[in-house]
DNA sequence: TATTGTTATACTCTATAACTATA
DNA sequence: TATAGTTATAGAGTATAACAATA
């Protein structure tokens, strides 16, 4: 077992955590942007590496979480909730289907409509996805220690909310 | 407040905050991965209207930013602080140098590389940007709080490292 | 008219291989 | 042989427009 280093977090003050190269970074590591961008390229990659026996992408993982918690859901709804456009879930849909992970049943009420489900091969798959990537969730923590890790959920949910109203800035001029 | 406890407890309550159209993501809000890469989205949007005036990518920003406080770099130095192929970071260099940003000079000692520096232009553009980008951080900050928006930062630099020297897992079957 | 699923398409990012000129 | 800059190329991801079937 690696030894759980619980030690108190760095706390960050003056000399900021930056990254390798020994160059200067100065700017770019009080940029919130350019460190989650950072951030989520490597949690990608470990995401990767962890499922790599389940062959299945972050796009295709939420997609199944969605359609397991959600049952019914039209393609629209599924890719409106993955905020993916509609015309790009086709492919990601298809290839779920194909996999024999879900279902498109055809609806009484609406015949545009397709409802996803997944198949019982879908949800055993699911819930052994959801094993693999609790243990990548272990990982990350184990990497930045419990306290940090439970305190970025908040934040950045709220961050991914912004813009979700406002359009136009300050100026704008219409016509 | 939470209680610090480094069990391996999936902890996280229940009230968990989370994305809007009413839907259950239920495992997601817990996946870091997910809601990393929703904010990144969120933040990049932000950052393009906030920066729309001056026609800059992140990308281009943060080459601007390692060019200016690390002056004389070659191309690949360069690329390779900011995690992008060298083959990528030419048309990149290209149109920074083409917008007059940043001049390539030839270097005495090797006639291969060429060492970046930023033009005069190129340095106005620079403090302007610098200024631009200030502001954007503000409405981040003024979105999630002074406290979360100052807690983020360690933790997803070290989270931007995961992966970077660990190659195979626990049990690997090379060949 | 509006909406669902779909196709086609284009544009950006990213990853790999290979070339050239140097070293 | 190795390295810097470059080209070409292929693969993802994403955005828009448009269409047929249905509402």
């Amino acid at each position: 077992m690696p030894k759980t280093s619980n030690l108190p977090a760095p706390a960050a003050e003056e000399s900021r955590e930056t990254f390798d190269s020994g160059l200067d970074f100065d700017p770019l590591t009080r940029r919130l942007g350019y460190v989650v961008r950072r951030a989520q390229i490597a949690i990608f990659q470990s995401f990767f590496q962890t499922m790599s026996v389940a062959q299945i992408s972050p796009a295709q993982y939420s997609a199944l979480v969605i359609i397991a918690r959600n049952p019914g859901l039209s393609q629209t709804r599924v890719a409106e909730a993955l905020a993916i456009k509609k015309a790009n879930f086709v492919a990601l849909a298809r290839e779920l289907e194909q996999r024999g992970f879900v279902e498109r049943r055809a609806i009484p009420g609406d015949k545009r409509s397709l409802a996803l489900h997944l198949t019982p091969a879908g949800k055993l798959a699911y819930s052994e996805l959801d094993r693999l990537s609790e243990e990548h969730e272990a990982k990350l923590r184990e990497a930045i220690g419990i306290e940090a890790y439970e305190a970025l959920f908040a934040p950045l949910v709220r961050l991914a909310k912004v813009n979700s109203g406002e359009a136009s800035p300050p100026d704008q001029d219409p016509d």
